[in-house]
DNA sequence: AGGAAAAGATCTCAATTTTGGAATAAAATG
DNA sequence: CATTTTATTCCAAAATTGAGATCTTTTCCT
């Protein structure tokens, strides 16, 4: 049993599923089957019970997974506490809305208790403006959505700045669109019934990827709005679409099962510059690295 | 980093030495080497100082170590913690004397936090006996000392018993004759300036091995006690060498530096019978495991 | 001192394990 | 009923591990 087993355990029981387990791990499909199978037999239990594709956790599973998380918790810990050098000073983190509302807390709160010394600082915006700031020296690193290939070519000059910077896939998102309550679900942007999209500012990917999307087949206009609680509300009113992660979605106890259309899936990478990497960067990307399979929030 | 490596690491820290690492857990010392320094780099810190061929924990090793053994523990507690069955019932358990005094107590204490329901028959005495009644059924399992290879012929008998049994190696004891305070260190039975050998009983393999040693060299008769305290009186009165795992003689304050001479390595086996084991078995194996590395005492 | 002897590190090579990819099978979806 | 999605199996390539032999250093014992 090593702990990459249990990473990736952990992330087969968060999605309940081997697919997308494998894409926020960061392997292939058949590797996270064989490690599942290794531990199940090591453990000489079955932890999954597979009725068709549906991966549900078993009674024993479910124990299993609060020993996981308490293993996975605990490695990290000691990864941690034993580095020479306690990490200080202040930390500069451009992040997008949607991350900073999904993903980030859980990791955010872990990192504040094991480095109390360390001052996060958060700045909020669009992945294009992040990615100026990391590169401006203005941010020591970001959470950005990196654009599709497909929307490399209309903006070469992202790219570009994108080449001068590391970066790694951190998380994987279901960019969707929300439809009104009640809206026939569509096959392309021409079955929408909506005077408009509802998305973000100009220079978030997620808008430019629906807008993207939606030009195909349909002439719609954009309305922007200052946060996905807006984008919600103006969704409910019936007259417009809202894009935004899957993630964020779920977070938001939104009351009614609007339909849901996939657009995309959308890696989050982590940008930095690989020249000046400080010990508190160094414990941030780790503590990061470490929730990347873990469910959304403590649940 | 996997749950093997902490074993090892936690091996080396207990015997501050490769080589007794290798030994302890079943492996050859250039593996335990490697798995330490994959750790040490994986970690990005040196656990262990080696100035010479003393194996030394940093200060960074000695954070490692607290959270190693919890790490350990946690990882037992998840194997048993998804068992299926809950066992329970009673298990029968021959042990030696010096076994329990040394290796047993931190894992029995363990076992029986963890498995309330099952209770734990301890019997003490000679391996002869002990195997004698697990072949008989008396006994549901023993530790006891596997004779080494050049006193098999002496017992075929014993030999052809264990035979019968499934053996599994699980602590490696040192052998000393402990002579009393003052007395010169010897080479060879013919040295000693004492008037016996002080052992338990006749069917103790210990005392077979160090009579066995005498004979070569010398006439030393055997006074046979009952207990090591008994042993150790007799020794200080300057009469008697006792003979004891150095672990024993380790456990007990013995107030005086007494010169000791090593006899030979002793491996302590858990036998069983193939055919029958018991839910309340594997658990009580499955511990002994995992004390094979740890420490002795919480200490 | 000098010279074994012991212990740890290191090197090399074989065996096992892990990984990623293609093909396959099974199930859900529309 | 076809299409898509998903898990799994199979296979070859890559990486890791484990064992023996050798080398180096330290320790211990004349």
């Amino acid at each position: 049993m090593d702990l990459s087993s249990i990473e990736i355990f952990l992330a087969v029981a968060a999605d309940r599923s081997v697919t997308k387990a494998a894409k926020a791990v960061g392997r292939v499909p058949s590797n996270v089957t064989t490690r599942i199978q290794q531990l199940e037999d090591y453990l000489g239990v079955l932890l999954f019970s597979r009725d068709g594709k549906k991966m549900t956790l078993t009674r024993e599973g479910e124990t299993f997974l609060t020993y996981a998380d308490r293993l996975a918790a605990l490695a990290l810990e000691a990864r941690q506490a034993v580095r020479p050098m306690r990490p200080s000073g202040t930390l500069r983190v451009g992040t997008m809305e949607s991350t900073a509302a999904s993903r980030l807390p859980a990791a955010l709160s872990r990192f504040n208790q094991m480095w109390p010394d360390v001052s996060l600082q958060l700045s909020l915006g669009a992945s294009r403006d992040l990615a100026r700031d990391v590169l401006r020296e203005a941010l020591d690193c970001a959470l950005i959505a990196r654009p599709p290939g497909t929307m490399l070519d209309e903006d070469a000059g992202f790219e570009a700045e994108l080449m001068e910077l590391e970066a790694e896939p951190v998380f994987v998102e279901d960019l969707v669109l929300v439809l009104p309550p009640g809206h026939p679900s569509i096959r392309s942007a021409a079955d929408l019934r909506v005077g408009s999209l509802a998305a973000l500012e100009p220079g978030c990917t997620y808008r430019r990827i629906a807008e993207s999307w939606a030009r195909k087949s349909s002439a719609l206009h954009t309305t922007e709005l200052g946060s996905y609680h807006a984008i919600l509300a103006s969704v409910a009113t019936g007259n417009a679409a809202g894009v935004m992660p899957k993630s964020v979605l779920d977070l938001m106890h939104w009351p009614v099962a609007s339909p849901t259309h996939p657009l995309a899936k959308v890696e989050t990478i982590l940008i930095y510059r690989k020249s000046d990497r400080s010990g508190a960067f160094d414990v941030f990307h780790e503590v990061l690295e470490a929730s990347k399979g873990s469910r959304l929030m403590a649940s």
